[in-house]
DNA sequence: TTGACATGCAGTAATCTTACTGCATAATGT
DNA sequence: ACATTATGCAGTAAGATTACTGCATGTCAA
């Protein structure tokens, strides 16, 4: 595991909005953007955009936390928590 | 533990100049700025600044991984695991 | 084939981050 | 008293982040 993928999945974390997708796709897999969408509550209480929600499945893809699945026209998202589970490892391993 | 604290506790740890800090500050507690300076290389190998490692330093103190102590007019930094073992129990609860 | 639905891409504005330079302040030692 | 040393604060410039709006593209189903 690179030091820039370690940076991602930490960076990816360090948003509650995205813990919040981690959560929500943990409970039920397989969501699509829409789905996610609909249960989305921003800091303020008000919901998100689909762009906005949009980019930070981006920023946890990036980082290798979510897989994507296409079912149809509709794409679908799962949590992956191989890169969490390594990124915690090491941090474990240098630090605790 | 609230939820900014754990937005900053993983934004401190993803940049790599900050987990390099908390190495060298595990391995020999209590180092003052200057002495972290020394020993710190940026991503092109140059050094970085006493400010700029400053800004990191700040960081760090604000997710409350590192505690400071005054010796005479040095400030000496050494590093404190809990929030770092509080953020990773949470999300060991949460995701693993 | 057309309407509805799901995603993608571009662009923008406000804010945050990350590096820097420069100057100020405070304490120590000679 | 004065030079040295250590930290602090202000400001800046480039780039990333986070939210948004609007439009384009592609696919399914009636």
């Amino acid at each position: 595991m690179r030091d820039e993928d370690i940076d991602l999945v930490f960076k990816a974390i360090a948003h509650p909005e995205r813990r919040r997708i981690l959560t929500l796709l943990l409970a039920r897999p397989g969501q699509s953007l829409f789905e996610i969408c609909a249960s989305s509550v921003g800091a303020t209480g008000q919901s998100l955009t689909r762009q906005t929600v949009s980019q930070h499945l981006d920023a946890l893809e990036k980082a290798q936390l979510i897989e994507i699945a296409w079912k149809g026209r509709t794409k679908t998202h799962s949590v992956s928590l191989v890169p969490l589970r390594a990124a915690i490892e090491l941090i474990s391993e240098s630090y605790l």
